[in-house]
DNA sequence: CCTTTACCATAACCTAGATTAAGAAAACAG
DNA sequence: CTGTTTTCTTAATCTAGGTTATGGTAAAGG
């Protein structure tokens, strides 16, 4: 397991020496997770952030009927935590499930508050992340509040191409806030309506670069 | 207009000297706004944050339909800006909006940058502040998804004991995202249920300290 | 003082999406 | 290759919340 998709993503915020990019690496564990594992659960405190390397992680939460709401997706090049749970070190709600055979960088959250004292464009980094992580989240309250779930969907494609064709696509309902069965049924309309953007393999870019989830 | 509330704000943050108070202050420009007066307006970018002094914003876009859609309150003592424009720089979407008549300081983007170089101190405040934001953003989320209006109504009422006596109730509705027409109702149905928690005046302490808005 | 402009309440009706319950079709394990 | 589990689809019924409409009260404001 190596550190070149972290490091191209560190680079594309901050510019590290060679030795600082050793110190940072000095601070990493990884971590294999197979499908359907957890990284975390209900109830415990997260400690670690987490940067997806290959894979897709999923977080959700579970309401008192026991129904998943799905907060976010990670794939790889993402970062992912609960992040209440990781600012607060108070136990969080959520689950961080792998979706697929999954391969993880944990940096553990001790490590992560001395780096910002070590390499302060280290804090840099993250509050941008953080920044976008925040915008993107509130763009997606506005769509909620706003739009039509066919409209959330149209979203959802074109944020996440590849996604569509590599997740059952009851996680994506979740995600977008219907029950797997309305979503289906949507997804029949709109075939019989013509517009026939629904599963063919996309543009493979990989997600939006200015899409995150985390620092 | 003083800076003692926006300075209190800092030091619950970060210890600044006498100096770098000083140096912090001398970029912001003081600005009075009338009720329903504007600060930002949709297309606009947003060049400021700005920090709520007294008075109460309010922050929304309206949908295709010309309906509005409350995405954040800021009564005194919160920062508020368009995040996405502020931070892209881009024509933003947000309406920014006085909901009674209100002192702000405004913190030029050009100044924000340039204090993140001169006082790393204020680099870790907003990063701290953009995170609890974040946390606060996904709670919506989540809440949301997959809870009921009313149980939003009641973790509104935990989180703005005050507001709810100070703002009309429309746009209370707007930001747990019901009409006003079914927010009257549930409340209706809630007080014959003998659920007396509804207007009385609270325990004024304001806002809960953990709640922001931006930076 | 009277008018206008907010703001709030109530009620009848309507729709997007939930829920429940099946089956069909993949994916997977043995 | 066969049985099991997971995922996807379809369809009937149901409900939370939206929409439209109408009247009422409080408070700006001339």
């Amino acid at each position: 397991m190596d550190t070149s998709v972290l490091l191209q993503h560190l680079s594309d915020y901050i510019e590290l020496t060679p030795q600082e990019q050793e110190h940072f690496c000095q601070h990493l564990l990884p971590k294999k997770v197979a499908k359907r594992g957890f990284l975390l659960q209900t109830g415990q405190i997260c400690r670690h952030s987490f940067f997806v390397h290959q894979g897709i992680l999923r977080g959700y939460t579970l309401d008192q009927s026991g129904g998943e709401h799905l907060l976010s997706f990670a794939p790889a090049g993402w970062w992912m935590a609960d992040l209440y749970s990781l600012f607060s070190q108070q136990p969080g709600q959520l689950f961080i499930q792998a979706m697929v055979d999954t391969e993880v960088w944990l940096l553990p959250k001790q490590a992560q508050e001395q780096l910002y004292l070590d390499i302060p464009k280290l804090e840099r980094y993250f509050r941008i992340l953080v920044e976008k992580s925040l915008v993107a989240s509130q763009q997606r309250l506005i769509d909620n509040l706003s739009r039509t779930a066919e409209e959330r969907y149209a979203q959802f494609e074109r944020r996440f191409p590849d996604l569509i064709s590599q997740v059952p696509q009851k996680y994506i309902a979740s995600y977008i806030g219907v029950t797997p069965e309305f979503f289906s049924k949507m997804r029949a309309n709109w075939l019989k309506r013509g517009n026939n953007s629904v599963p063919k393999k996309l543009s493979s870019q990989g997600c939006l670069p200015e899409a995150f989830n985390f620092p």
